[in-house]
DNA sequence: TCAATATATGAATAGGTGTGCATATTTTGA
DNA sequence: TCAAAATATGCACACCTATTCATATATTGA
């Protein structure tokens, strides 16, 4: 199959191979809109001291801001900050009592995203 | 249980609310190396370009470059550069066929990420 | 061997982001 | 009501990163 110039529905010309599984791709693609909450969502767990929270979380049930920062050894500011992006983000939730707030997961699917990747971490390549 | 302060095994003084909490997820943390390992698939996924490459080649098994460019729509330079971060990572890999080099997903553990996500996307908040 | 093609790479830039200090807010206990 | 405690937030800075143009590399066909 040779190389053939094309032009698509947004009338730009681009260069294909194989048209027909261009065309398929584009037709079977995610929506913009899953791309960008899949993008958030692992964005948010790819960054340190978020996962060593989460995992935290995932171990301890419920956690209040001061003890989360004495289990990663970080400045409770800094896990505060990381903490909202979660909790904005449906990540985790918070429940106060007194003067302190309790952060738990509250998310079912990140639960499991952060154990399929626990159980493979150690039996495939990355 | 009232706050109190305590000595961690890194001679770094910090409050911790429930101690035995605290010291049973530190004993239970991730490694390091792992956090490390997760963090950077959980980063690199959480970009737009790349889970869009990523899904397409879910989609498609395998395709060149210039179709990967084709599908999401993006220079040919930026989508080798993206792909090259998912290469090194074990992410993808390559076959070449002549002028052309065929990408595919390497890791079976990125693909059930990829697949959980999907299934999930619809049926959880975030 | 030479031009054309497909992809990769280097460099520069613009934009995003994690971190930590200082400060604000909220709640408790006296 | 007031001080202390727990957390949240604003801000500044240093660092990283995605993108793009220009260029290089590799392969094919003539």
């Amino acid at each position: 199959m040779s190389t053939h110039l094309e032009v698509d529905p947004d009338d730009c010309v681009v260069r294909s191979v194989d048209a027909h599984k261009v065309a398929s791709a584009k037709a079977r693609a995610l929506p913009m809109d899953d791309v960008e909450r899949i993008t958030e969502l692992f964005r948010l767990i790819g960054e340190p001291t978020r996962v060593r929270l989460l995992y935290a979380l995932v171990e301890a049930g419920e956690m209040c801001v001061c003890d989360l920062a004495a289990v990663v050894e970080a400045p409770e500011s800094s896990v505060s900050h990381a903490l909202r992006l979660l909790r904005m983000a449906g990540v985790v939730r918070t429940r106060r009592d007194g003067r302190m707030i309790y952060y738990s997961l509250n998310d079912a699917h990140v639960r499991l995203l952060l154990d399929v990747t626990s159980e493979h971490l150690h039996h495939t390549p990355i």
